[in-house]
DNA sequence: ATTCGATGGCTAT
DNA sequence: TAGCCCTCGAATG
């Protein structure tokens, strides 16, 4: 997926596009066709994404929302055109802006349809889409741990519970109960940027140590809202790579470089492993074996 | 033409 | 841990 930096791009997309907008819903794949039409010609009120989990709310107090899951993906027309969502292509970057485009006819599998006042918006792939009540939309905002894109999030929520278990860091980082909006990508990533073996249980990890991880999260998606791209690697890194050429071999350490030369340490270290059924890729020099 | 894999996560066992 | 859902470009035949 999109992990949870899409996700944000998504809400300030629709804030910035589709908010106090009376909407219209459809559902051309038609599977959301009974929720659309709960929705159709009301007004939107606010749009905002906890972890990888996305809220329109309206004006009848009843909220969509949407989870991207692996597979799905916005496709944006009208005024601004863009896509953001599961990448078709390795690197791919999200936000193509080009010409205004007419609108068009949906793909069949579009599960849901909205059209702004000049603007419009087709999800397709989601694993949840799907119509809420506001007391049902804080339930599942709640399951959520704090999300380190979010000013208002509670990295004491994310230290406690680090501290609490033996499991690995590498895969409560993955735990959306955790900490919200970090994938494979990013958990990947800033554990090599921590120097930290996957494999630490969480609870043997100083507090300092889990509070220089939140931090680095902090600062790797905000550099994913704003270029929508997962870069992680530094400048130093990539000597002399401009950015747009950075991928997709340089703008990540280890994740899916497998078999290549470690960017920082030179050797033929970096592994994939599963680990609770997704792979794991880490510098076995880097990172301690 | 067909299969595969992917930045996820739920449920059943 | 395995199966399943969802989509589509890439890889394979």
């Amino acid at each position: 997926m999109p992990e949870g930096h899409s996700i944000h791009r998504i809400a300030r997309h629709f804030d910035e596009v589709f908010v106090n907008q009376t909407l219209q819903l459809s559902s051309p794949q038609g599977r959301f066709a009974d929720g659309a039409k709960l929705l159709d010609g009301h007004r939107a009120v606010a749009s905002e994404a906890y972890g990888k989990h996305w809220f329109l709310y309206f004006d009848n107090e009843l909220v969509l929302n949407v989870h991207l899951g692996m597979y799905g993906a916005w496709t944006f027309g009208g005024q601004q055109q863009s896509s953001i969502g599961a990448p078709r292509k390795i690197g791919e970057q999200e936000d193509h802006n080009d010409a205004a485009v007419e609108l068009t006819e949906p793909r069949p599998t579009t599960r849901v349809r909205i059209i702004g006042d000049h603007s419009w918006a087709d999800l397709v792939g989601a694993s949840v889409c799907r119509t809420l009540t506001l007391d049902e939309a804080q339930d599942v905002i709640d399951a959520i741990g704090p999300d380190p894109l979010r000013a208002d999030a509670d990295p004491e929520r994310f230290y406690d519970a680090a501290a609490k278990t033996r499991r690995r860091i590498g895969a409560i980082l993955m735990d959306q109960k955790v900490i919200g909006g970090i994938g494979n990508i990013y958990r990947a990533e800033g554990l090599f940027r921590q120097d930290l073996n996957p494999h630490t249980p969480a609870n043997a990890i100083p507090r300092e140590i889990h509070e220089a991880i939140w931090e680095d999260q902090v600062h790797l998606l905000h550099i994913g809202v704003e270029t929508g791209r997962i870069i992680t690697t530094e400048p130093e890194h990539r000597p002399g790579i401009p950015l747009a050429e950075a991928f997709p071999a340089h703008a990540n350490y280890v994740y899916q470089r497998q078999g290549q030369q470690c960017l920082v340490c030179g050797k033929d270290a970096i592994v994939v492993e599963p680990l609770e059924a997704r792979k794991l890729y880490w510098c076995t020099a880097c990172q301690g074996g």
